[in-house]
DNA sequence: GGTGTACTATTGAGTACGCAAACGACTCTA
DNA sequence: TAGAGTCGTTTGCGTACTCAATAGTACACC
């Protein structure tokens, strides 16, 4: 290298990915410590939950759960051990695949999901709409799901 | 609520909140463990070993730091005690406040990015470039750049 | 039927944070 | 110059994750 960092023009995608950490960092501080506080729920805690709740019978196989939550196994497990143990979600078996066990959401869990829904939405839109235009978002949106693996669980969040 | 979760209208900022979540989890993943892999730094070690290097002197302030990477103090002092017992970044102390401690980036810290930097700036080119367009990026970085907080330690990035 | 491979889930060990508390240093006020 | 409030830093404690290893189950293939 004969040019040093400092010279080098920054990279678009650079600048993209250093934005995007910083953008992550910033919501994910606020909306957690809204989420937690109110409903004692972390951001993926809510995002299981709902997740399930879209899902056919409230319940999903765990390594479902954890590709769309882009969770490693162990991560599910330990997720879930905290929802069962609030009551909210609970273990069901698959008969004809002893190896896998779903994730089922409770009626607690509904209850739960659907109390702290209205309120972390809202907080997510007052902190988006609030520097951001409805353009940006449909923008964002757009572009980051092209990523693979980011809309991944999508399908299951459009009811029918 | 009259009206059940999965009857709503999924919110803009809602989808694109999900969408970064999912965005930040893939990228950093990968990112990540290419970084670690190659070069034993974690993302947030190479980002402040970057900003120093961009910083007058090759130093800066630990609460500078801190507002850049978008750590909290405590955050600060644990990254930084890695990155000095691997001798790429020295404390300093200053002379008119000594509440204040700076982070001095040491040649041999200079060297460490210099051999990292062109490695894991292809990494994120090419894992970004091989989904997203020029146009993408820069609307990335663009929106995300409205969120206060995100473009802060931006002026230091232009190298004077 | 046995065997090898693939998959699901869990556990142990380690890590990178955050928050709250504590402490020293600065600064403003009077 | 004494006191109060603020700021920078560190530490203790807790947490949410990862990776690697393990065990049980499924299934294909011979």
């Amino acid at each position: 290298m004969t040019q040093t960092l400092t010279e080098q023009a920054i990279e678009p995608a650079v600048r993209a990915w250093t934005r995007l950490l910083r953008a992550y960092a910033l919501t994910t501080r606020l909306l957690s410590a809204e989420l937690q506080e109110a409903h004692g729920l972390t951001i993926n805690d809510f995002e299981a939950l709902l997740v399930l709740s879209y899902a056919e019978g409230g319940r999903l196989k765990r390594v479902e759960l954890a590709r769309n939550l882009l969770l490693t196994p162990s991560g599910i497990t330990r997720l879930l051990r905290g929802l069962e143990d609030a009551g909210l979600v609970e273990r069901a078996s698959c008969s004809s695949d002893l190896r896998v066990t779903y994730a089922q959401l409770t009626d607690a869990g509904r209850e739960k999901l659907d109390a702290a829904a209205s309120a972390h939405t809202a907080s997510i839109c007052a902190l988006l709409e609030e520097h951001f235009e409805t353009g940006d978002l449909d923008a964002i949106a757009e572009i980051l799901g092209k990523l693979p693996g980011v809309t991944d669980g999508d399908d299951s969040c459009s009811p029918g």
